[in-house]
This record gives structure tokens, sequence and C-alpha cells, in this order.
DNA sequence: ATTGAAAAGAGGTACGTTCCTCAGATAGGG
DNA sequence: CCCTATCTGAGGAACGTACCTCTTTTCAAT
């Protein structure tokens, strides 16, 4: 009736339980011929061990750690949100999550966290963070420190990080190029913000923009990336000289955070009714100002998603299981007005 | 140190394991008092119910049919896929699942169908099937047999379902609305094809479309929908007579199936390459189309999420579970070629 | 043929929960 | 006060798997 237990195939192969326990858990100890009589029979009932009652008899705990920026940023609290949320859930069952927050600018503080986390009491790790060559190392050695490792929304590639969760930043810049042409009717300039261009994932968001903006757009310009460094007080200034500056301006795009100032600065040029403006992420204040039409279309990425998806492979890197890429391959949202969730 | 256990709200609340037991799974013959005590303790303890323990104590099974629609329906076919991916993966751990496919335009075949279920080999249906009286009734007959119902993609109001589980329709057309009122440049006609306007998420689609259309792009004209009915020569014939008499027209709108037909008979006109397409469903055919440019953007609904979503819908229903709305509502998704997943 | 290590078997306990039985306690009505 | 119905307690078996110990078998080298 119900599914094959390992009695079954204990019973099939012809061999003890024990035997296939052995070989279900690689353990030593079992001539090659009987391994695969043990994996035949799995084959042949069509085996798959049940994960619940495996974990539950073997008490596992995953204690997982999450590197999230902190500050005040929306989409850093949105995903602790949905961290919190995955954390009741059945989601993160057996799952021991903490939190651990660190300034994003600050290289040297990032190290100093990771080097403070006590790995012997930690099983994986996900991190958001700027990639710099100092993160690089300290990833590398908790990596060798025996964690799991995923990069989580920004990736850290030569970090010997075990999986990448999140979306293709050049193609997200290719898809806002898209957007953006095919929105803006006639042609002008662009205005391209960001809080920074160290950041890999602005910088790949700038480099996709680019491309599909000279390929397919001709009729735009997209202007030099306008970088703030998280002064608001600069940015304002800028956008406001920008905007008083480039009378042929017909569009925005925002790469990062800092969204509302940005949009606070627009209004005041008094100029944010003609300017097709697109951002990235779906915090509640891009919420509101897409259903006001002040914000034309956000691109964003599901933070649910990312969770479940961090999850997911920290999980099985842990249990040495493969990854199904294909599930795990982050979206690229596209939120208007009429879609709004 | 772990999660409570029953255990330990027995010590907690100065009861016995049993009747923690007898509290927690709502059975009779325990006093007011002592219910409100247990309470007590798994409020104070945090305590919440292993679901997979206690799934295996109980050797729970959830046997779950999803009647689809038959025929060469691409969309079908992907539901039917996502799940066959779903029912291997830990998803559909413990829960056996039927599926039933019956043809959409025939609603006395399906009604048979349903009629043809033995209910009590069954604890759960989803269900895709266009909205018709008679399949109202049949429906309601299920519930009343006890089992756990979920109309998937297409609602049925009135036939006292648990769940709906997919998009909201008004807003798909809304969507589509406001992409083919920004995407098309200038002014001229759009045309509307529908298989039927018979299903309810075809009528919805359109009611959006034009509220959207009508509001904000005065520039644009939508015309009436042409309907084919599953013929396919049919629709080549009107589409091509269409796009011949009218020089005017800047758009396509499918709001069904048939979009191969479509694609291929646009093609013929010669005019593909000067209209703005925007198509429902993300099936293999429309991810190619999307690649060459010749439709602009489709709308999608994730099959993946909408399997999941049923899944666990009625596998809450079944256990008189609540049901978290917001983690239930399926996205509506907008695919361009730059965000090809 | 003997030895010894490797391989396999047998049987147990545990995980957190459900669900069962049976016995003991408590309360309310006569 | 006892009687009876209702509550509560104690304990155990089971679910599918992991992992432990202790035996027994197998098989090649001697």
């Amino acid at each position: 009736m119900g599914r094959p237990t390992v009695h079954d195939i204990a019973k099939e192969a012809g061999v003890s339980l024990a035997t296939v326990d052995r070989v279900l858990n690689a353990r030593p100890g079992v001539r090659e011929k009987t391994i695969a009589k043990v994996n035949k029979a799995v084959e042949s009932l069509g085996y798959v061990r049940d994960t619940y009652a495996a974990n539950l008899a073997r008490q596992r705990q995953y204690r997982f750690a999450f590197v999230l920026p902190e500050g005040s940023s929306q989409f850093a609290n949105s995903l602790k949100a949905a961290l919190q949320e995955a954390y009741s859930s059945n989601v993160a069952d057996r799952t021991h999550l903490t939190i651990v927050r660190v300034p994003p600018q600050d290289p040297h503080a990032i190290v100093r966290a990771l080097k403070s986390l006590n790995t012997s009491r930690l099983d994986g790790l996900a991190l958001m963070v700027p990639e710099t060559p100092q993160v690089r190392d300290a990833v590398a050695r908790l990596k060798d420190a025996g964690l799991a490792i995923v990069a989580l929304v920004s990736d850290l590639p030569n970090s010997r990080r075990d999986f990448f969760v999140g979306v293709n930043s050049i193609a997200a810049g290719r898809t806002a190029a898209l957007l953006m042409g095919r929105f803006v009717k006639g042609e002008g300039e662009v205005l391209v913000v960001a809080d920074s261009l160290r950041s890999r994932d602005s910088l790949e968001r700038r480099l996709g923009f680019d491309a599909v903006m000279t390929s397919d757009y001709s009729n735009l310009k997209a202007l030099p990336t306008v970088e703030w460094h998280g002064d608001e007080a600069r940015m304002e200034r800028i956008i406001l000289s920008s905007v008083a500056a480039r009378d042929r301006l017909v569009g925005v795009y925002s790469m990062g955070a800092g969204n509302m100032t940005m949009l606070s600065a627009l209004r005041k040029s008094g100029r944010l009714g003609e300017l097709v403006v697109l951002t990235h992420e779906l915090t509640p204040a891009m919420h509101t100002a897409l259903a006001q039409n002040e914000v034309a279309a956000v691109i964003a990425q599901n933070v649910g998603h990312l969770v479940r998806s961090a999850l997911r492979v920290l999980r099985n890197v842990c249990d040495e299981l493969p990854i199904f890429e294909a599930q795990e391959r982050v979206r690229i949202e596209i939120v208007l007005r009429e879609n709004l969730p």
C-alpha cells in the first residue's frame, strides 16, 4: 500500500535491516556486491527515505546564521521579516537561526563579525555582504572550518561559497533597460543613481543596463552613474541639479537603496510626473509609489523565495545532497501598478 | 535547549501526557480548567507541535486528486509536470496524488468524472475547470461528502469550495492593458483574442483589460473579443483578415490558449514585427517567442507555486488548520525577453 | 584446516507524537 | 454516605529511521 520502508528493501534485497542502513547511510563494512543488491532493491521498489522520520531519529538540528547588512535598509529588514516568518513556519523545521547584522560599508567590521562566529556551534552561513578581498578570505576560512556557505543576493565569487542564491544582476539591469526603453516615448537622457558602484550587484546592473540600452534603444542616452555613498543630502543636491540642468531628462533608474530620498527630491523638482522612474526592491515605500503612479516599475526579487531557497541549499549542503539548480533560481520580478501583490 | 515537547508541557502544566494529548487534539474528557492549564503551558513554553512526528505517528496519508483539462493545452501539461515534481520532492510528503483529466468544454463529462470519484478514498480535490452550474453543484456535493476543495487557476464561486488558488484575473487583464498602453508608441487599435469568453478567467481578463484601457489609454482602442472556440483554422482566418483590414492595428492581446496558431498567423501576415503582442502563460513556445522578440511580454503565473499552494491549502483544510492567505496569494508575473527564467 | 578480519545479521533503544487500555481520582446527585 | 459518570493518570505500542552493541557468517590468506 503505502511507501516502501527500509524493512521492505531489506526483504527485497535479502539482507538485514542493519545492512540496508549501512548502505543507505554510506557506512563502511559492506561488500560492493551487497551494496549493489540493496541499491537495486531501492530502485525497483522506488524507495525514498522519509526525511522527517530520519531527522526525527537522528535528532538533526541545523544551526544556521544569516549575516545581513545593518542600518535602515528596507530590503534587509524585509529579508529579516521573511526569515522570521520561515522560522515560525515549518519551512525552518529543526533549524536554529541566528541573525547577525554587520555594517555593510566596513569590511573590517564584517571580517571581525565573521571571525567571532563560533564555528563549532554552527552548520551553515548565508551572507549578504559586499564583496571585498578581506571578506572573501574570511568566508574561505569559514568554509575550511566545515560550514556550508551560501552567498545571498550579492555573489561572492572565489570565496569557496557553496552556492549563490539571488538573481542575476546583469539580467536585472537588462530588464530595467528594456522597461525604460519601452516605457519612454520619444528620446532623451536617463539618470542612473546608485549608492555606490563598489558593490558587485550595482556594478552588474549598470553593465546589463548599458548593454541593452546601447544595443536596443539608441534614442536614449544613459548618463554616468551618480553615486551618493549613503549621504542623503548629497543625493538630493545631485538630483535637483541634474533635473534642473537637463531638460531632455526622460527617465531615472535607481539601482540601489535610498529610493525614498530620490523620490522626494524628484517631487521637489516638480518634474516627477514626466519621468519614467524605475527602482529595485519592493519596499513598502515603493508599493505606495507604484500605486500613486510615481514609479513606473519596480524590479524585485521575492524575499520569501530567497530565504527558503537559502535554507534548502544550506540543508542540502550539510547533508551532502545535490542541489536542484532549477528550483533555486530566483526570478526577476517586475512589479507594476496593476500587479502589485 | 531544543524545542519543547509534549512531555515538557505535561510537566509545566502539572498534568499527564495523556491529558496534554487530549487537549492538543481536542478530544473529549477534559475539564475546562484543565484545558486552560494546558493551553497556558503551551503558550508560556512556546510549544509548537512537530507536524512530521505527528504525521508519522498518526500514519497520516493525504489522498488528493487534481482535475485538469485534457487536450494539448501546454499550460495544463506544465501544471501536470509541476505536480509530478512536487510528488517526487518532499513537498508532497505523505501525500498520494491522482490526476484526472477532463474535456474542459464538456460540463456533462466533467460532472461524470467528478461523480465517478470514490470519495471514501479521497481527502481533497483541486480542480481547474470552467465554471458551469452543473459543475458547481457537483463540487458542492463533493464538499458535502467531506472533501477539501480547492479551485485552481479559475475560481468556482458559490460552489462551496474552500479556497481559490490562482491569480486575480481582473488584475491580470489590467496588467496586460498597462503593458499594452506603455509599450505601444502612438495610437491605434488592439486586437483581443480568446478561445472563448465563456470561461470565467477570460471574461475577467477582458474586464480588467478594458477598464484600464479606457481609463488610462484613450489613444488605444480595444476591438471586440475574437473567439475561436478551439478551431485553429478559424482563428488563422480571423487573424489574417483582421490584420489585413485594419491598418491602424498596433497590438494583439491573446487572453488564452492557442498562442502558437496566433503567432504563425501573424507571421504569415507579415506585420508581426510592428505589433505589440501580449499573451498569457509561459509555455516553451512563448519562451522562444519572447527570446525572438515576437512577443513583447507574457503574463504568467508560476505553476510550481500554484501546485505547492494548492497542496498546502488542501492539507490545512484537512487538518482544520488556518490558511495563511498572504502566503497563498499567487503573483502575476511579467516575463520579458530579459528576465526569462 | 585454521585463523582472523571483514561483512552481515539480530535486536535493541531512541526521536516526538498519536492513540490505546486500564486504573485511579474527583465530583455531583441520590 | 455511597454510587456512578466524568476526568485524569500511567504506561505502552506504533510510525520510519538512525545508530548502537553483540553475535554469526563469509572468505581469503596462511
